[in-house]
DNA sequence: GCAAGGTC
């Protein structure tokens, strides 16, 4: 039986479309990549019964990047990124998405490509194909291999439609999205390393560890700013209204609005309030009523719900993401990354509302509209991605967390509010009239609430009635008087206003426009205030000032949309993609020359709010050059600065610095630091010099003096160094001898910890090497009263992982803020023995011997 | 250490 391989952009999706095409008929078992699962059936397939073997990848499988040695921000001009080459990786390597593809296609008939349909899909159709292309029985060339089903909607209608009439993949939309990457990389890049190097380089209180430049994060960050600017050359004026306060015949005070508004000049305001003060009574001259109408919300997409989380929940769009995220694979709502507002024609409306009839806290209006009967939901855009954001199953306020239960709360009750009545009120205006002068006042009366019952923070006040008048009527003037009121200046940008910029201009998508705001708020660059208001710090103001004072264009939110012009040029096959991409890198690249030329500009205004290195931190430690202190640079990335030789050292990052007893390196005459990521995470000391400069060839740059191969020196790992790690292949266990009284072994590679000894006064490694594994002995000492030894004893020499007195007093760890992606704990267990001690070295020398492997 | 775009 030939077999028919299909290929969706994400595990749901592929999980989804093989339901629906197998009439849910189909086997799944998990791929070998344990995220990717892969379901299977039979059916027909071109006129006869085929194999369906149906996976997906997890979005894009390949990335972009420099070729390695262009990744040195050291070595390299960053004017080079703009035409060195660049390869593509696997964008996960660990999910091993290249050979996964290529292991369960092999020996298909034909590739069927389901990824979304949007450009981003069509390049990962690519990427699907180049993955494959060796595993398939026949070549990828032949006319009837490679198929793309487009789809607009995920109903049964839509794809099995889609399976009857494919076509083939689009390459010009492929390449425009390669276009794209290659530009936001080299663009990119090239940016933020100047700007951050440039900056870095002469200032100490930054507070930013990169200075980051991007197509989008910077028109973003520009937003901010703009509305910044707006408030700071915001110039109050004065003005002034004419307010009018009547009786009403049971006795209320009204106060009614002047129908001129205001006026800027006081004079004009007076003689209207003389003339108006010339009558006791106003007349009423018209009541008129009209029905109004507020609409029912249209279906939840994703832009809409961040906006509602971040002006209504006080949550950050990219924290909502990520709870929506976790609410979807709990199968609680639909897939949470739409653009879509329309329900698709067949969705099932009632089905979904009856899952929450017996809702304790919606329950009552959800049976109300199961009675009624649905409204019609409001037409909304078909974006052709996925149905609007809906909950897929009930919850209870029990059943989920805070946060949790407040998004789901929301999106069940917009989804309610989607099929409820509209609100209907009755808008009543009583015109009055005082000689030439005209006045309102507007109430409304609540006809029928609607949806506004289940959305009930869009419901109406109280005091929104307005008291009855008849045409005709004579109303008392109680007051009259001129009002003297100030314009005010806006208010900073609110998250919610924020997104609307963003995907009013087209910068970012909805997957990607919680990233910039979480970007530019995690650089520095603006703070979050109450109420969800970014206010641009001193470094966003400056930078995008700088940007402005140099080259508008860097940070006008138009360029985005300007360059994507250009690529689209090459998804229509209207331009061939070098010619634009050519074209377009060179553009950005003499505008970064100019940037480099001119940065004096932006200089000019950090030199305004930042202090120069040489004038920042506080005296330290002594450089081994010229003996005098060096400043230690706490702003992230903390350094040391020794101004007479206008040296900048980089430290160690994430962890406390500290003078090391005032000892020295004896290569360099550096006064020797220790570091430490506090009490359960690692440290080492470390020479300043030897850490941004290694001495010997075997030691890499960034490490201590646990990692230094000096022969002799008291604090080097040939010193320092017990045995080789006991889990990772080439790492040595070293005593950190600035660590107690908590004293503690540290790999130099891997992030294991030993804590050993608390307490004790002075732990020392030993010359002689343990019978049994061939670890350095060690020494320990405790004061008589605090001994934890046997016998309380106070001083004892032994191995500390075969020695039965010392085991009670060892216990392993693992070093805490571990990097991401390293394995997790494998629980408990000071003796590397037990699982099998990976070959201890059997002396010193073997033991750097090993290391160095 | 860098971008933006997918997705987990």
């Amino acid at each position: 039986m030939k077999v028919a391989f299909m290929v969706a952009e994400k595990p749901s999706l592929a999980a989804s479309l093989a339901n629906i095409l197998s009439n849910g008929k189909n086997s799944s078992r998990k791929g070998s990549n344990g995220s990717c699962s892969i379901h299977e059936w039979t059916g027909p397939f071109h006129g006869e019964t085929v194999h369906f073997r149906m996976t997906s990848v997890c979005g894009h499988v390949m990335t972009l990047d420099f070729i390695g040695k262009y990744n040195n921000w050291d070595r390299v001009d960053p004017v080079e990124l703009f035409s060195c080459p660049t390869e593509k990786k696997e964008a996960v390597p660990k999910l091993r998405m290249q050979s996964f593809l290529a292991h369960e296609a092999r020996g298909s008939d034909y590739l069927i490509l389901w990824l979304d349909c949007d450009k981003e899909g069509e390049n990962i159709c690519f990427e699907v194909i180049s993955g494959v292309q060796n595993s398939m029985r026949r070549s990828i060339q032949s006319p009837d291999v490679v198929f793309r089903a487009h789809f607009s909607a995920i109903t049964e209608k839509d794809i099995k439609g889609a399976l009857t009439n494919l076509g083939k993949p689009n390459e010009n939309e492929a390449r425009s999205v390669d276009a794209r990457q290659e530009l936001d990389l080299r663009i990119g890049c090239a940016f933020t390393r100047f700007q951050t190097k440039f900056f870095q380089g002469k200032y100490g209180d930054l507070d930013a560890s990169l200075i980051s430049y991007g197509p989008c994060q910077t028109p973003t960050l520009g937003f901010c700013v703009q509305r910044h600017d707006e408030i700071q050359t915001f110039k109050p004026e004065l003005y002034w209204v004419l307010q009018l306060v009547v009786h009403t015949n049971d006795g209320r005070e009204v106060t009614l609005d002047w129908d001129r508004v205001r006026s800027f000049e006081k004079e004009i305001a007076t003689m209207f309030m003389l003339q108006v003060k010339e009558f006791s009574e106003a007349v009423v001259v018209a009541v008129t009523k009209k029905e109004k109408t507020k609409q029912r919300p249209q279906a939840l997409n994703t832009v809409e719900l961040m906006r509602v989380a971040s002006s209504g929940l006080g949550m950050g769009p990219h924290h909502a993401m990520q709870i929506a995220e976790r609410l979807y694979t709990q199968g609680y709502i639909s897939y949470p990354r739409t653009e879509t507002t329309h329900y698709p024609e067949n969705f099932d409306l009632m089905g979904v509302l009856k899952q929450q009839q017996h809702s304790t806290e919606w329950g009552f209006e959800v049976r109300d509209i199961i009675t009624d009967g649905i409204s019609k939901p409001r037409k909304g855009h078909d974006a052709g991605d996925h149905p609007p954001i809906t909950p897929t199953k009930l919850a209870n306020r029990s059943d989920l967390d805070g946060d949790a239960w407040k998004l789901y709360d929301y999106i069940a009750r917009h989804f309610i509010a989607t099929v409820s009545r509209d609100c209907k009120y009755l808008s009543t205006t009583v015109t009055f009239q005082v000689g030439s002068e005209t006045f309102t006042c507007t109430g409304k009366t609540l006809l029928d609430p609607g949806y506004t019952t289940v959305m009930h923070w869009q419901a109406f006040g109280k005091n929104e009635t307005v008291p009855t008048f008849t045409e005709g009527e004579m109303a008392n003037i109680q007051d009259v008087k001129l009002v003297e009121c100030q314009t005010c200046p806006p208010d900073y940008l609110t998250e919610a206003e924020l997104i609307t910029l963003m995907e009013k201009h087209g910068i970012g998508t909805d997957a990607s426009i919680p990233v910039h705001i979480n970007n530019i708020s995690q650089r520095n660059y603006v703070t979050v205030a109450s109420g969800r208001r970014l206010i641009p710090t001193p470094l966003g103001i400056i930078l995008v000032h700088g940007y402005q004072k140099i080259d508008p264009e860097l940070v006008l939110p138009t360029m985005r949309s300007a360059v994507e012009e250009q690529l689209n040029l090459i998804a229509r096959g209207q331009a061939n993609f070098t010619a634009v991409l050519q074209h377009t890198v060179e553009i950005f690249k003499q505008k970064f020359l100019y940037f480099v030329k001119n940065i004096e500009g932006m200089d000019q205004l950090f030199e305004v709010s930042f202090s120069p290195l040489a004038a920042s931190g506080k005296a330290h430690s002594r450089c081994g050059k010229c003996r005098r202190y060096m400043k230690y640079i706490q702003a992230k990335p903390s350094r040391m600065h020794c101004s007479h030789c206008d040296e900048t050292y980089n430290l160690p990052q994430n962890g406390n610095v500290r003078i090391y007893k005032e000892l020295k390196c004896p290569l360099d005459d550096f006064e020797l630091l220790s570091w430490s990521a506090g009490a359960k995470g690692k440290s080492y000391p470390f020479c300043p010099y030897c850490f941004n400069h290694p001495p010997f060839r075997e030691m890499r740059k960034g490490s201590g003096c646990n990692a230094c191969t000096h022969p002799t020196c008291p604090h080097s790992l040939n010193s320092t160094g017990i045995s080789s790690c006991i889990e990772c292949e080439g790492g040595v266990l070293v005593l950190d001898p600035a660590s107690g009284p908590k004293w503690k072994l540290g790999c130099n590679r891997c992030d294991v910890i030993i804590h050993l000894f608390d307490d004790a006064q002075k732990v020392t490694v030993e010359d002689g090497v343990c019978m049994l594994c061939g670890a350095q002995l060690v020494n320990v000492e405790y004061k008589q009263d605090k001994s934890k030894l046997i016998n309380e004893a106070t001083e004892m020499s032994g191995c500390v992982f075969c020695s039965p007195y010392f085991t009670p007093l060892v216990e392993k760890h693992r070093a805490v803020s571990r990097p991401p992606g390293s394995r997790a704990p494998r629980g408990r267990g000071g003796r590397g023995r037990s699982r099998g001690r990976p070959r201890p070295p059997k002396d010193k020398m073997a033991q750097l011997a090993a290391y160095f492997v």
